[in-house]
Formats: C-alpha cells, sequence, structure tokens
DNA sequence: GAGTGGTCTAGACCACGGT
DNA sequence: CCGTGGTCTAGACCACTCC
C-alpha cells in the first residue's frame, strides 16, 4: 500500500489498521492467501504496506479474534482451516449429556441430492433471484452411533457448479466449500425452535411421531458477507444439547 | 501497582497487562468500581499502577470485549450495568419470528417464591453444600403480550440473602442481583434441549400437551466465575425463535 | 480549550519453535 | 542461533465530548 492510497479525510476517516484489514481480507477472498497456509511474518507486512509493525498486528489480531487466522508464537500466522478440531468448537455445538463424553464429529448418510427452483424462502435467504436453480442434499447425521440429525441443506447451482455430482458427499461440507469451491463459511446466523417429529423425523431418527425435535435455521455467510449455504436441521436431543456461552 | 509487586520469572510469567487486568477484575468484584459509573483515567490508572498507558489500554480493551466495561470517546470508561437495552442482545435471545417485530423486554409474573433443601442437581449446578438452602422462583414470562416462557430460578439463598422477601420481585433479576447483591452475572453456560409440553406447561402457556417446548439451562457466573443462578426456562417457540450467531 | 479515548509510530526486549 | 509472534514503553497526533 502506498501513501497515496491512504485516505485520511474527516469526511469517510477509516483508520489506517482497518484499511491494512481491507487489504488482507482480499487476499483471503481471492484465495490469494489459502487456507492452511503461512502469511508473510508482521515485520514483512509492514513492510511492503509501508506501515507501523503494531498496525499490522491490530489488523491481524481483530482477524484472529474472528477465528479467520491462527498465530502461533515462534512459528508465523496461519489461514484458518475447516478442520475437524475446529469445526467443532465453532460450528457444531451439539454434544452428548453425558459428561465423559468426548466430542466427535458426526458421521452422515446422504439421502438425497437433488436441483430444482429456488422457493420463496430459499431465494431470500440465499439471495438468489428468481427460477434459479438450488441444490438441495437431504442427510441424516449420527453422533455415538445414534441417529440424530435430519438435515436438509440448500444452496445456489451458480455458488458451486457441480456439487450434486461430488461422490461421495463428504462428511464436512464446509471444507468442501473452501477446499474445492474457494468458498470458506466464516459467519453462520442460527434460528432455533422446538418443533414435533413428523412421520419422516420419526423413521430417520427412530422416535415416535410427536417427539420434541430442535430445529436449526442456519445461513452460512462467506468472507464477504454473501450467503452461501441454507441449512435445516431438525435435532432430536433425548441424549444430547445444544451448548452455547454467553457473555 | 509497584515494580516489587509485578512477577516476571518464566516459572510463572503472567503478562504485565493481565496483571493490571487483575487489579481492575478485583475492584469490579469487590463493588470499589459500581455498575453505571465511570472509572479513572487510562492516563491516572497507568500512573497509579506504574505501567505504560498502552499496557492500561490492553488491559482495558480484553475487559470492554467481554461486555465488562463500556468505553466512549471523549466521555471515558464506564463499568456495564444490567440495562434492558444492554441484557437483550446480550442475555436474552428470544426474539419474534416477525421481521417487523422490534425486541422488547419480556414481562414477568411471579407464580411462586420458595426455599427449601438444595437437590443434587441444584448442588453440582451451584456448587452448593448437601442440605444448602435454595431459593425457588418460577414465574411466566409474556412478549408481545403472549405467554411464551415457563421459568424456573434457583439460587443460593448464602448468595442472596432475603431474595424471596423481595417486593415486588423485578422484571429484570440480573439487575437486582447486581445492584442489591452486588453480584453481577459476568457470564452464562446453557444447555438447549427440545421438549413435549406437560400439563403445567399446557395450562401457562396456552398449549396444548406434547406440544415441542425449547427447554433452556442456563447457569449464571459471576465475575469471579462463581455460579450464581441455574434457570430453567421451558419455552413455547411456536412465533419466536432463539437466534445465535456463530463465528 | 481541556480532557478523554483512538490511532500510529519506532524501538526494545521476551518467549517460543525450529535449525 | 535465528526468525517468529508477544509484551512493553514513550511519545505524537487525531476524533470526540463537554464546558
Amino acid at each position: 500500500m502506498t501513501q497515496d492510497a491512504i485516505e485520511r479525510s474527516t469526511f469517510g476517516f477509516r483508520p489506517l489498521y482497518m484499511q491494512v484489514r481491507d487489504v488482507m481480507m482480499s487476499r483471503l477472498i481471492d484465495g490469494i492467501w489459502k487456507p492452511g497456509t503461512i502469511i508473510p511474518s508482521e515485520i514483512d507486512l509492514a513492510r511492503e504496506m509501508d506501515v507501523s509493525q503494531g498496525t499490522v498486528r491490530k489488523a491481524l489480531d481483530s482477524m484472529t479474534a474472528e477465528n479467520l487466522l491462527v498465530r502461533r508464537q515462534g512459528r508465523g500466522t496461519f489461514v484458518a482451516e475447516m478442520e475437524e478440531s475446529n469445526i467443532l468448537f465453532q460450528f457444531f455445538r451439539l454434544e452428548s449429556d453425558a459428561t465423559s463424553g468426548s466430542k466427535n464429529f458426526p458421521e452422515s448418510q446422504v439421502v438425497s441430492v437433488s436441483s430444482r427452483n429456488a422457493n420463496e424462502f430459499e431465494m431470500s435467504s440465499l439471495k438468489a433471484e428468481v427460477g434459479e436453480k438450488i441444490w438441495h442434499v437431504e442427510r441424516r447425521r449420527l453422533l455415538d452411533g445414534q441417529a440424530v440429525v435430519v438435515e436438509s441443506i440448500f444452496a445456489k447451482e451458480s455458488s458451486f457448479p457441480a456439487l450434486g455430482d461430488t461422490a461421495p458427499m463428504p462428511n464436512n461440507l464446509y471444507r468442501l466449500y473452501s477446499e474445492t469451491y474457494g468458498k470458506t463459511i466464516a459467519k453462520a446466523d442460527e434460528k432455533l425452535k422446538a418443533i414435533n417429529a413428523n412421520a419422516n423425523d420419526a423413521k430417520h431418527l427412530n422416535c415416535e411421531q410427536g417427539t420434541a425435535l430442535l430445529l436449526i435455521e442456519r445461513i452460512g455467510f462467506g468472507l464477504n458477507g454473501e450467503p452461501l449455504e441454507l441449512r435445516l436441521s431438525r435435532c432430536l436431543t433425548a441424549n444430547f444439547h445444544y451448548r452455547n456461552t454467553l457473555r
């Protein structure tokens, strides 16, 4: 970044470290810095952008706080990966009621993969156009060997071409999005409700119709804020719960 | 803080800004700095503790990130309060499905207040001794005029003496804990499940028995990490949902 | 204008991981 | 030993609020 590129008018004031952050964000979005790889050291970045090391540090810290980067003292700064171990605490919040239960990544069984025109709800959730094609993946997820979740996943074909041809469909879809399509889920908004199991739920989860289920409606957003995936998870919480921490 | 008070051995190394933070945390815990009041400026704190302003700033920033302090440019740094407007985004996550619905603080109707010996679950949740007396408050909460939540609240008498004599029982209990007892809820862990409504739920929530409800089991912790309150909320989510954001 | 928090810099030294 | 991120300092200037 040259001095000329730095805007400093009171009118559209944006702190220097935010401008540095913007540059680094665009490198993530454009795939110049790929998940799992190391990025240049603070000193190199400071030299390159003609800014002090402390300013680069502040930008790096803000991105680390959002789990976009991982810093390791003595080694360097790395782009965060969609690893099971990371994702387990970040995006997968179901865990066993048993205190002894170590957290495992859920096994997935794909029920169906199809494509059709977006309906109203999908259009508004994914910012899709009228008549736009949408992938629909249905799957069942098992935890500790028990069928626990029935899941419907929706994503635009334009975002993930040929997604439906992926075989086998991997367990960890977020990693597929990131590694194959260069689209990283950076944030997700969820709405939780309690619902009564229907016939399909009862069949897949091996429970009675009417059993209370936890419905999680999640929209996953990319690094640039674009909605990428809509996911409706129907969870049997007899032996499991959704954990959350409030501060 | 004098130079002598600073421990710097490699063995039990603790960064200076964390030591500064510890001092400031103890002032919150001891009630020397009360919610809503202003605390000394960065410069004054730095002088008093004999460290640089930047070190104080780092300690203040970490506490601001945890919603313990609020910083206002040009005015000063304040101790966070348990205000409705704050608490709505921090600790109350139920909101109307209607997009137009502005968020309101729920109205509460107390059903009963009693005291009895702690059972196993309450003992482990609240770190209570065998036979220790526990307050039990039952209440119903209304949102937009609809009965939405049936709530059981448990807290140790030793933590909140004469809590049961409070009349009227206020709508915002966390503020009562903070203002009357000097015990601020700084963090809460939640476990969410879906359950089927029982006869009591059906009566209070005006729904059928068996209707799916969202059960929220929350433990609220004080500034020093001590568990202060156990709360079991049974929520009718036909027209409402629990919102969450994952990063 | 005085005082607060917010940004930015330059430089020093420490802790950690690998060579 | 070197290079990395982590801590700490001192000082400058900017943006905001209130008097």
